[in-house]
DNA sequence: ACGACTCGTGATCGGAATGTGAAAGAGCTG
DNA sequence: CAGCTCTTTCACATTCCGATCACGAGTCGT
């Protein structure tokens, strides 16, 4: 293998992650995340999506190809699973951002700018 | 660079903020803003009617589809919610004004009148 | 100034939505 | 089969929201 990297396919960029589904990759920052298939389908459904709030029917019909049945929790199983492995890749930053009531919004978000409201203390 | 913004649906902007009430999202300057399903309703029902006052009964049978009781706190306390996030997002701006006897009204409006337009990155 | 009414604001409470860890099930490989 | 990883499901913990109350501050009429 050489080390150039050739993409093919589609390239989804969000901040400093770069997901390339049809290689099965994504890098965090360059370097490779090791992603199961499913987290990997969540992940991806959600950067095409960025910046746009996605209701938990909505993913899991995306991803799992069919109706989620009421209760079904396996949509926040991935969102925990990967925001582990995006925290432990990138502590800096938060990427998978939960709307109350109404579902999941990736953007890539540094904590250094957003934390500076709290002056007090 | 910002990608475009794919936005379906209504989209009204009062100053600096951008409401999509079919996608449960609010942008501050850009910036997503985490409003409760409350919070969100009452912005929006305002904000289709900025820049004019209006009483509380009629805003309390918009947003929550039936007549308001005598004595009920309810818009104020949503008001104050909506009042903290907006002023934590933007503090030069203030947005929900009150009128005594009336209502309230949505404008947006810089305390700081000389130069300040808001950053977009 | 006084009282009556309106509004601002923090607090509480129950229920619901979400976070989280782990067991159980399914599939794959040697 | 034995061991492994991934997926699904479950149980419990935690957080959040919406409704309401209480009290203080503000406003208006007299």
């Amino acid at each position: 293998m050489t080390a150039t990297i050739r993409s093919r396919g589609e390239l989804i960029e969000v901040g400093p992650l770069q997901i390339l589904p049809d290689e099965h990759l994504v890098r965090a920052a360059g370097r490779p995340l090791m992603l199961s298939i499913r987290e990997l389908r969540v992940l991806t459904e959600l950067a095409r999506r960025s910046d746009r709030i996605m209701g938990r029917e909505e993913l899991f019909r995306l991803v799992w190809g069919r109706e989620m049945r009421p209760g079904d929790r396996s949509v926040d199983v991935y969102v925990r699973k990967l925001r582990v492995k995006l925290c432990e890749a990138l502590p800096q930053w938060s990427f998978i951002h939960t709307h109350f009531g109404f579902g999941y919004r990736l953007s890539a978000e540094s904590s250094q700018e957003s934390n500076d409201r709290f002056t007090t203390e």
